[in-house]
DNA sequence: AAGAAATGGTACTTCTCAGTACCATATAAA
DNA sequence: TTTATATGGTACTGAGAAGTACCATTTCTT
């Protein structure tokens, strides 16, 4: 009764510590690189009770990431497709997607599961289902309804959701793996998206 | 004399050897993951040489890195711009781009690079410079022609070129780096880079 | 409040592997 | 051919860390 809620409630509260502590290490170290000792001195807890709660490190590793693919889909959800100009539309859609590529959370998740994925492909797989995939999903439905209206003019919408993403990301992504000096500019990144959009929706053939 | 330039080409020989091997391993099984002992067993020599060579293997690791920026600018040079029709260039060139960056070798150096950039930067750098930038510049430049000649109309070749190659890329790398049963097929990415040309050239605005 | 269960912390074991030392051998120089 | 140098291979050392065992302590149950 009350003694299995507050004993689950407890217990939850001493593995989330544990799992938001690995997560973070495991993004900034990587794997390997990071002992249980150093979760252990950050988070609290005992070795015991990681190899109770979780099994062992790679038992944790497996149930860092499947939290994570949790929050994966989180952040695209929040995208509005607001009922304005699609010129506008998109350039928001842009802006939010490219804006939490590189927030550097993002970045170094991503670099750890590059890392991790060929010991653990389903996690790997995993994140593309909730992650880029979901966003080919939404944006793909949108470019959808502006076929219906009569605004866009596209064969396959799930196909230029991934290639109109494609040229929002452009090398930015990989500034941001390879460049540590690389930081975000606001600024910069709506106006490339601005230019983007309009060569999206117009081309460049003379 | 000669007994000095046999040492060196059979010493030359043997370090190519190992570099090769140690980049075969590193990418397959990672830095980490790979001993001495695994190279040593596939390439010959020993532990010694490879002490007095390289240093340890760190050193190893920052030879074989460095060999490779070489081979990095090389396919890209092997994109010729040929004077066809701009749809027939743009179409190899995507093609030519994106087959190179899928191929398996690629991928798996690709990946290696992302997990030891943190600890070796300047490598990221030196990526970033021989690889992406160049394929820019090359294709910036092709673009810089096509303004003049009045084909095309663009404010600033270098960022269409990057918007470009990222369209073509689309969600191909995402897919060979978490997809273990992704595959290559030559056919879908020719259709799929016709339709980045037309979307590139011509909108979809209606 | 007393007993039972879970937890924290420490010490120990085992394993892997980089780095080093050393010896035997092959190769080059005289 | 003899001497010197470089190389291959083996054995050793030490560090780091995962996993385990055990005891003390806290926390929950009744």
């Amino acid at each position: 009764m009350k003694s299995e809620k507050n004993l689950t409630s407890k217990g939850e509260k001493r593995r989330e510590a544990i799992i938001q502590t690995a997560l973070q290490l495991f993004c900034e170290n990587g794997y390997e690189k990071t002992s249980l000792e150093m979760i252990i001195a950050q988070a609290g807890g005992s070795r015991r009770m990681i190899y109770s709660e979780f099994g062992g490190k790679e038992g944790l590793l497996q149930a860092v990431l499947a939290d994570c693919s949790d929050l994966l889909s989180k952040p695209l959800r929040t995208i509005i497709l607001a009922d304005e100009a699609i010129d506008q539309s998109l350039e928001n859609i842009g802006v939010a997607l490219v804006t939490n590529l590189l927030a550097p959370e993002r970045v170094s998740f991503y670099r750890m599961l590059i890392r991790e994925s060929p010991r653990f492909p389903e996690f790997g797989l995993q994140f593309l289902k909730m992650g880029p995939s979901m966003s080919y999903q939404l944006l793909g439905d949108y470019f959808n309804t502006q076929v219906k209206k009569g605004t866009l003019k596209l064969t396959n919408t799930t196909e230029a959701a991934i290639t109109f993403i494609g040229m929002c990301k452009g090398d930015l992504q990989l500034k941001a793996l390879f460049d540590p000096e690389f930081v975000v500019n606001p600024v910069k990144i709506r106006r490339s998206i601005k230019k983007t959009v309009a060569l999206f929706l117009d081309g460049c053939r003379v």
